[in-house]
DNA sequence: ACAGCGTACCGTACAAAGTACGAATGGCGC
DNA sequence: GCGCCATTCGTACTTTGTACGGTACGCTGT
């Protein structure tokens, strides 16, 4: 880990923006099959895990001998990140296009509801989607509503990415081209830019943010053996002690009401994002009006 | 690092909820010396900076005292979360009281937006408080505002806790009585439990995400000697060659019309905290009719 | 005041990490 | 075939968390 930044450096960007490779006529080696050998230790065993000696293991190489590819762990890791938004779909922005129409395709109900966020609605199901109220929704709605589901996927396939620490865009054309489809998303629909630019790194941040505490309560469950709601009533006990002269009003009966399943499968996630989304259509309207 | 998961050890409960403390009569320390100085060091030169052996040099110790008092690495930067905590106010939850009524005092303008935030109306100011529209706001509003920013502070004076991987509620006191002091926040505004935990952890989520992004972008810019500004103008040129065929057409008109210190200052933190509680109300009213 | 004891202290050691250094080695151009 | 030089990587140094077990300090009982 010597010096802490070298990530500006030119070389990092002509990494990101490499093109084809020729594999070393002596290892085999690219850079490519490095950073992919990273990202399937890191998808297995947490970005914790992730070690130049046991990258090199994997690729049947020594470990110094990645250096000549790659200048360092940190570098390493950029990269990882920029293969991995290769995932995300790059078709164009769906119907989701300038003024919103009243009657959108996409429009009306949650889409793509489906794999990770299977099944997931709460107690009174209306918190979610939104669809289900008479008014028909402007078009850019389901087109953020869709980049967050396609982000939630890809965290859940990679969960390594949450621990990845921000640093400056070092951005490599799968990046690239994918916030190009998200800031157009929002293009024309009646925000300045830098309302723009905002409403999306909002968007990015809470997903980010609820598939880091979706993780967190998977992780320590698995970890100690018991579930959510065992380790609560493990501990009742002891925390009664603790509180007793203490009182809690509100926290305990909320708490009481909740249990912690239902939280579990992206509640947090689908509520807050349908939050959000009316907060920019409000702004939009209000903005209209006024 | 042995192994995974302490973390649910009764011990560390002990430690949290541990009342007045003797120092030791031999070295003089306590717990809460040793969160205290984990603490110093950490607001000086960041988490991954935090060692046992720097903590105890600190102290005057040898490294391995430390482990009488705290089990070891992992619980020791729990109790320090949890001692930050208690720097957050403390007093009741002003009045932001339950229904809402029409003039409430602190309703109006952004409150409180002094120290960490100065300065950073961006060009259009009506994007941030959303005060200024002729409308009352609910009294929760400006609950909601003021922890959002009271988290925001804290995340300024203690950067770290911006590292520290989420884990089961391992809470102490200190984030008791804040938890319980934020829920009541939300409480008895037509929202369920379940909205209620999902908008505060909204909000919670919001602010880690903004403040992050802030860090990040003022940490490589001081790392580079660059300000952010500089640094993408040399970038240019390289840019621009590596971007010959691609085109952004919509990154690219937004990237020129806006400038990084409009970003630097908390815009990011208004414009989503602004929208965040537009959604809540929206939510509310929808309800409320429906 | 002193003996003795238990616990607080910590020196040493080990494994695992990132990576600097420089020797070896093997494929490619002639 | 020959020689060159980039590629490969063994070794080593530093820093980390923390296990182990010995040492010595201060409190307690006389």
């Amino acid at each position: 880990m010597a010096d802490k930044r070298r990530l500006d450096d030119p070389q990092l960007w002509r990494l990101l923006w490499r093109g084809e490779e020729q594999p070393s006529a002596r290892s085999g080696l690219t850079v490519g099959r490095i950073v992919r050998a990273g990202i399937e230790l890191a998808d297995e065993a947490g970005l914790e895990a992730l070690s130049m000696r046991r990258v090199a293991e994997r690729l049947g190489v020594g470990a110094m001998s990645l250096y000549t590819y790659v200048p360092g762990k940190q570098e390493l890791v950029v990269l990882m990140v920029e293969e991995v938004h290769g995932e995300l779909p790059t078709d164009p922005p769906a119907a989701a296009g300038a003024t919103g129409g009243a009657t959108d395709v996409l429009v009306g109900d949650a889409p793509a509801d489906g794999d990770a966020l299977a099944g997931d609605a709460p107690a009174d199901g209306d918190a979610l989607a939104g669809g289900d109220r008479g008014e028909s929704q402007p078009g850019w709605r389901a087109g953020l509503r869709r980049m967050a589901e396609e982000y939630w996927d890809l965290y859940q396939r990679h969960e390594w990415l949450l621990d990845v620490p921000l640093t400056r865009p070092a951005t490599g054309p799968n990046l690239m081209d994918r916030y190009e489809r998200d800031i157009a998303l929002v293009d024309g629909i009646g925000l300045d830019e830098f309302e723009m630019t905002a409403t999306i790194e909002l968007i990015y941040e809470h997903v980010a943010g609820a598939a880091r505490r979706l993780r967190a309560i998977r992780r320590d469950a698995e970890a100690s053996g018991l579930s959510d709601e065992e380790w609560w009533y493990r501990l009742l006990p002891t925390l009664n002690q603790l509180l007793a002269d203490r009182n809690y009003p509100v926290t305990s009966r909320v708490g009481e009401a909740l249990s912690a399943p239902h939280l579990d499968t992206g509640y947090l996630f689908h509520f807050g994002l349908e939050r959000i989304l009316d907060g920019i259509e409000a702004h939009i309207a209000r903005r209209r009006a006024g």
